[in-house]
DNA sequence: ACAAATAATTGACATTTTCAACGGTCCGTG
DNA sequence: CACGGACCGTTGAAAATGTCAATTATTTGT
């Protein structure tokens, strides 16, 4: 039946038709990955990773979060955003400001540098992840982006 | 204009509306981490972990993988699948043969405990899942999955 | 004014990731 | 057939991440 006669037939990616393949878990623990790497080995260039890369976004956007926020937002350990702040704010990218409201929390801002070079990553960061949907129309994207939302923020 | 009159208005997640929440790296991690948080508590039931389910999932699935695909597939170092398969080995619900094609390779195989094992925690995976779906219709379901395919397994 | 709760921080510890090196086996070429 | 280079699984160590409890400063409700 098969034209190929050896045991181990298509050789490459044979457990792509196991039952995983079809674990929504599965897949998305495997996107996550490949896209994980893909954005660090981009965002490297400017000194950065994804981790980094999403607390200077949001510092840059104005939204000033707390950290108690980032590490929800991120779903990160309070303790994890501590380090990661550290190290932009030792860099000079972000602010640390405490919240006037609330003295206990600190309030994340970037500074001129860091909107600059959030800018220049996020280029980086758009160029993977129109790579990565090379295979994915446009409308796709939207639809995908929706239904991600609805796993990553769930009512 | 806002009902609220306090400088943090809405309070719970005004992060959803930075730029952020627009990247598919973001949502993709975020959706992840929910996910894998959500199927190592009721893989834990079973002394599994998403890990170790994934690898006893394609054991139990008689495609006789070896270890080296069993990390290109689930994306692991080598190293660490021989963790996992020592761990699964030791309590006989997974064993390693030697590749009779290929005397350098293991190729996995559930034991009967593995199978039965398996079929119990599929139970309780499949349960996740379909909570965490719970506000996807079954066609939006497997339009995810099929997207999820198209990063997963980039051709 | 006080007790309980919360934000950030620190430090300890566990888990996971990443890498280089090694023995055994396979494969193609001479 | 023998050899060199590639490949599989394994080990061990180092680096990065994740988890947790304790501490200080501050807020909030009573």
């Amino acid at each position: 039946m098969s034209p190929i006669g050896k045991t181990r037939p298509t050789g490459r990616d044979r457990l792509r038709d196991s039952v995983l393949a079809g674990d929504l878990s599965f897949l998305l623990a495997r996107a996550n990955a490949l896209t994980l790497a893909a954005a660090n080995a981009a965002l490297a260039e400017h000194g950065l990773k994804a981790r980094s890369y999403s607390v200077l976004a949001l510092a840059a956007d104005d939204v000033r979060p707390t950290q108690r926020e980032l590490a929800e937002f991120l779903r990160l350990d309070p303790s994890q955003v501590v380090a990661l702040v550290d190290g932009l704010e030792k860099r000079q990218l972000v602010e640390r400001r405490t919240d006037p409201a609330d003295r206990r929390a600190n309030v994340l801002v970037a500074t001129d540098a860091g909107r600059a070079l959030f800018a220049r990553a996020q280029e980086s960061a758009r160029a993977v992840e129109l790579g990565l949907l090379a295979a994915v129309t446009p409308e796709d994207h939207e639809r995908l982006a929706q239904l991600l939302r609805l796993l990553a923020f769930p009512e």
